[in-house]
DNA sequence: AGGCTTATTGCAACTAGTTGCAATAAGCCT
DNA sequence: AGGCTTATTGCAACTAGTTGCAATAAGCCT
């Protein structure tokens, strides 16, 4: 189902400044945040406002369209859902982000369901720690 | 060793208004955040500004003396290391709060070392999903 | 195509947290 | 105890994100 399609069928409308930034975020291939995804959209059309595009990020959060993720800089980073589950191992140190594997907390999510009765979501994390170089 | 001791040892020096904020942590039994500790304190010394409660709650995250966790609501909330190990879970719907032992991830810590030389930081994790009641 | 309902927007004012800088005060050394 | 170095503070100005409200416009219904 097209994102146009999720939106319209939970009753919110497809606007102009909604497909620009769902394009934004769609078009970037690496996280993007709130700001880089205002900025792209502000040089063709000034008259939109950076409320606008927190208040749709909450909205496609609501919806499983996009994914937040707090990666440290002090900023959220965004992305496409359709980008594929993963989570991120970052660096306190040298700052560098790795991907990690799903697989390697689908485990947890099992034992937390059991022990608890919660069903976590552990769709896309942020983990913090050193790395390989900066353990050394 | 005493907090006093890890600062000083570090070359840090101890004030009136660390000494406040310390206290506050140490003698609130649930999460406090910065925000509740410094009206604490403002109430008895109204001199003291919120901007020393934010940089002596950076400073303790550092010396390892204090873990910050961000738990939904906005404002990041603190507490003593010495509370003891532990994570959380916490409710998208209902907002509730339930502990999450740290044995629960230990296993996941090695993989990921041993997977990706990683060393994670897996001490005061906040977990968000749905609890017992809001998944019936 | 035009009218109507109501979701969405831009705006302005706000909140939590950060940062540079000059004044202050820990605490070391005599 | 008093002087000195430099870590720390208060202040003011800033950044990322949020919210209430009146104006606007999506898109349904005729
Ligand atoms: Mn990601
Ligand atoms: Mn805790
Ligand atoms: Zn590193
Ligand atoms: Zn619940």
């Amino acid at each position: 189902m097209s994102c146009t399609e999720t939106l319209r069928e939970q009753g919110y409308r497809m606007t102009p400044q909604r497909r620009m930034i769902l394009s934004a975020i769609h078009g970037s291939d690496h996280h993007i945040s709130a700001e880089e995804i205002y900025e792209q959209i502000h040089v063709k059309y000034p008259q939109v406002n950076i409320s606008t595009v927190y208040r749709t990020l909450e909205l496609l959060k609501e919806l499983g369209l996009v994914t937040e993720t707090d990666l440290g800089g002090g900023k959220f980073c965004y992305h496409s859902v359709e980008k594929g589950h993963h989570h991120h191992l970052i660096c306190r140190k040298c700052g560098r982000i790795f991907e990690l594997d799903e697989a390697v907390l689908k485990p947890v999510e099992g034992t937390i369901l059991r022990k608890y009765g919660f069903r976590p979501d552990l769709s896309h994390l942020a983990v913090f720690g050193n790395c390989v170089e900066c353990r050394k």
